[in-house]
RNA sequence: GGCGACGUGGCCAAGUGGUAAGGCAAGGCUCUGCAAAAGCCUGAUGCGCCGGUUCGAAUCCGGCCGUCGCCUCCA
């Protein structure tokens, strides 16, 4: 079995074949944490979570590394995004950055987004990207201009070939790009001098400034990964100028080619459009947990292939919402069979459609990471497995035993849909104990035929997101 | 203006040459004291439109229309 990727250097899907045979080095941009995670953030790093879980279960030792931006950048005013934010909030920035560190990487941990490896920070970098910048200056692909230094992309013929734009066109839509000290008007910025209101500073062999955006990612990347490396990933939205950029100042330092495969996600939108706060149609990830679920979330984003954008709402997720609860349901439903389970039983015939449910999942992860077939595939197990445990026979130990294993596998372990425990209160032996009481008293009103009384007791648990199903072979319960 | 992505049943969505996965919604049915859950059945003769290549195209090519993203900080 291989796997193939969509390899956007070079608009194709390719076989994946790593550097270093077993391991792979990946490195994905990470957020600029100057304000609270959004929902566009889930998707991206749900999408790259799935990935590194996929590589991992594999069989690759993964190296994965994220950065976190905590230099800020510059507004259009000419504001620092995050001393722009310390400004209004009367804090430090630093203070600022490392607020919003914590909250991004509680919601990833929330959204059991497996942590990266190495989350370099961009202000810890400094001495590296300088080093870099020294290099890019040496080699004439760079120059200063008044404590500034830029890139030149001229002097880069490769330089486009990620975005397919050409350094010659990109005029027109009536605006003239802005040379100002710049040699042309493509040239970005590598390091700039910092203005005396400007508090995020450092000292460099050009005066005191602060680092390019994208010359961090070239720096860490190589620190960690070395100059050529297997993986890079990000949202289509960094395309340009941040990723081209990053590709034309690593290879022009480095001498070798930067990385070899490139992912990138497509967008979340918010009713068609690109969420954004201009738009106001700003959704953060503590807010959507209010609503949702953090499997419920993880499971949306992975109704859609991840190079697509996907739109999100109440509706959209409502919908995610009862899909995903039609396969918990029969994973609790096994898990209950498979409590009470004695050794012996039927249905070991059903063992070889788990092995099919199994490799075609594999199939549609090594086709570019094809979650949602992959979602497809377990829902048509789903309804095998319903119909197996709603059958009346004794199902064998073993086979309960391996439908659960199939799921933790593959809903768990990969797509992580499942949640870790039953999800109830925290007094959960009493709390079911309790429950248990009241479905025995109920069980009673039943056999007397006083439905009044036996409603009531539904109804008031259900008040309490206690949900009760009269089955065949007795009462269950579930909590919401 | 340039670059890129997309357009599949009411909604979401997979499907890159061989005769349309899956989910949600809807209707019918089975089961049930009722409900819930679950299962069964129904539903695109057609995949934006028009041409072309092919024995055969949602899938390849050309043109057109439309939506979105990027070209300015953005995941």
């Amino acid at each position: 079995m291989t796997l193939r990727v969509y390899n956007v250097l070079g608009r194709e899907k390719q076989e994946f074949v790593p550097l270093e045979a077993g391991r792979v080095g990946m490195y994905v941009c990470g957020p600029t944490v100057y304000d609270d995670p959004h929902i566009g953030h889930a998707k991206t790093y749900v999408n790259f979570d799935v990935v590194v879980r996929w590589l991992r279960k594999s069989g690759y030792d993964v190296l994965y590394v994220q950065n976190i931006t905590d230099v800020g950048h510059l507004l259009e005013s000419g504001e620092d995004r995050i001393l722009k934010k310390a400004g209004q909030m009367h804090a430090k920035p630093m203070q600022i950055v490392e607020t919003y560190t914590r909250n991004y990487f509680q919601a990833m941990d929330t959204l059991g987004v497996t942590r990266p490896d190495i989350s370099p920070r961009a202000s810890g970098h400094i001495p590296e990207q300088i080093k870099m910048i020294e290099t890019l200056l040496q080699k004439g692909h760079a120059y200063e201009v008044s404590g500034s230094v830029y890139f030149d992309v001229t002097t880069d013929p490769d330089y486009g070939k990620l975005s397919n734009r050409r350094v010659d066109d990109q005029e027109g839509m009536g605006r003239v790009a802005e040379r100002g000290e710049k040699r042309n008007p493509e040239d970005f910025a590598l390091w700039k001098r910092a203005e005396p209101e400007h508090i995020l500073r450092w000292d460099s062999p050009w005066g005191e400034g602060f680092p390019g955006w994208h010359i961090e990612c070239s720096a860490m990347a190589r620190k960690y990964l070395g100059p050529t490396f297997d993986i890079h990933g990000g949202g289509v939205d960094n395309i340009f100028p941040h990723n081209e950029s990053e590709i034309a100042q690593s290879e022009c330092a480095n001498d070798a080619i930067f990385a070899r495969y490139w992912l990138l996600v497509g967008s979340l939108t918010v009713d068609g459009v690109k969420m954004s706060k201009s738009l106001g149609n700003f959704t953060t990830i503590e807010d959507a947990l209010q609503r949702h679920s953090p499997e419920v979330i993880r499971a949306f984003v992975l109704s859609a292939h991840y190079s697509n954008p996907i739109d999100f709402s109440d509706e959209a997720l409502s919908a995610a919402a009862k899909g995903w609860e039609r396969i918990y349901n029969a994973v609790r439903l096994n898990r209950r069979a498979l409590n009470t389970a004695q050794a012996g039983g039927d249905g070991n015939g059903f063992l070889a459609q788990l092995e099919k449910a199994k490799s075609d999942f594999a199939a549609a992860m090594d086709d570019d990471f094809n979650a949602p077939t992959g979602i497809a595939i377990l829902q048509e197990l789903t309804r095998e497995v319903n119909t197996l445990l709603n059958s009346g026979i004794t199902v064998a130990l073993d086979v309960l035993k391996a439908v659960d294993e199939t799921y933790t596998s593959l809903a768990g372990d990969v797509l992580g849909i499942l949640p870790a425990g039953n999800r109830v209160a925290g007094d959960s032996n009493r709390e079911a104990a309790l429950i248990d009481f009241l479905i025995n008293i109920r069980a009673q009103a039943r056999a007397s035929k006083n439905w009044a009384e036996s409603d009531r007791i539904r109804d008031e648990l259900a008040k309490m997101g206690i949900i009760l199903e009269d089955r065949a072979d007795g009462t269950v319960w579930k909590g919401m």
